[in-house]
DNA sequence: CTTCTCCTCAAGTAACTTCTTGAATAGATG
DNA sequence: CATCTATTCAAGAAGTTACTTGAGGAGAAG
């Protein structure tokens, strides 16, 4: 057996990206990344923590490689390093849902039931988005939609839904999506557009699955 | 924002599996288990702890639902869940390599200089398997041979090579393998061949790569 | 230049991780 | 049944991580 403690220090190396990704904070931070940047206080916001603790675990993802920033006037922007990255975290989403027994019950904890939740897969969507015949809003924060959308999309983040609706005709069909397969905005939205009677689908998982699959999108058309 | 507490213990969820493979060690056994299953013991040989802490760490392993067991007789063998885990190590390998600024110097520390190997490529070793104009050395431990390694290739754990090389012909070429890109064994039997004045090549990356790409293998054919 | 804003750093505490050692256990073997 | 063996568990020391609070710094704006 070669060099034990070089050989150490190599495996330490690649553990170091897990280790970045070994915090629930910060794999929230990849996720919302993954839609597009952000700056640290709007990504304190989103994973509910100080603006402090939050520069903190993006330098962590920083030394692992995985973000990096820009600055723009005042604002520091973090993205992710590369697509890779975020398909690292795809994998490792899908693995933890086929093998950590506990994930599913968590993932009911969050999510709620979603028996009653009719998706609408990605082709599909791509054939009737030429037809004109259906609504597809996003419901992701508006900093997101600009960042990138679903060509099209209208931003109708989960908060504003209810006025949105209002001036809607009660017999055209909506598309609901948000960040992916375990964002909860998307869900909400479809059962409060059901509750008004109305028709109504989630898209498959979320914008960076629909970017990923070479589907159509748009960036910084405010509605 | 939804209920914070149950999406903090959803993406918890899916850090645990990133936090499994946080450890240098760990995944050290991932790749070794990428090889094949095996026992407790013979594990904490290949990454050079004792037994009680090899132990924990696959414990660790295990509750992120990673790897399996199986009793025979008086062993208990450990192996991967699945194919998605051994996905999942080379995609973070990859992502490691690519962003990780010093992997590079600890990967030149552990390997050494690797410009002077030269490699064969899966699929020209796929065709020259056919002609029998080379002969495949399986340089891993006889374990992970035994668990499955390239049809028609031949074991030579690395202390044997020395040994084997002298009932060889000097013209036939050679072409070394082990577990992967980051495994250091074919690239010292190369060397040790080439000093030999023979031919030798390093195949690219290594067994399970090759299992991957649903070239031949066979199992338990011990030479 | 001064002030302001956004972000990072530093210090401190509580909770975890890793690895060691020695004891305990489950199952196989005689 | 008793014994043996491979593996796991338990306890503890040394180091690391997560989060809080408050200070510091870099650049933009006035």
């Amino acid at each position: 057996m070669g060099n034990r403690q070089a050989k150490n220090a190599l495996f330490d190396g690649f553990a170091e990206v897990a280790k970045a990704l070994g915090n629930g904070r910060r794999v929230e931070l990849v996720d919302v990344l993954a839609q597009g940047e952000r700056h640290v206080e709007e990504l304190a916001g989103e994973i509910g923590q100080s603006v402090a603790n939050t520069s903190h675990h993006l330098q962590v993802l920083a030394a692992a490689g995985l973000v990096t920033t820009r600055r723009d006037g005042n604002r520091i922007y973090y993205q992710l390093t590369s697509g890779d990255v975020e398909h690292l975290w795809t994998v490792l989403r899908s693995v933890a849902s086929t093998h950590l027994d506990d994930l599913e019950q968590l993932a009911v904890d969050y999510l709620g039931n979603r028996s009653r939740l009719e998706e609408i897969s990605r082709d599909e969507l791509a054939r009737r988005l030429e037809d004109g015949t259906l609504i597809v809003i996003d419901v992701r924060p508006e900093a997101e939609y600009a960042a990138g959308h679903i060509r099209g999309a209208r931003s109708v983040p989960i908060d504003q839904l209810s006025n949105m609706l209002r001036g809607l005709p009660t017999d055209v069909e909506v598309v609901a999506y948000c960040r992916g397969p375990y964002c909860v905005f998307a869900d909400d939205a479809v059962r409060l557009i059901r509750r008004r009677s109305r028709k109504a689908r989630r898209l498959q998982d979320g914008y960076p699955e629909w970017r990923t699959a070479q589907h159509p999108t748009e960036a910084n058309l405010l509605p």
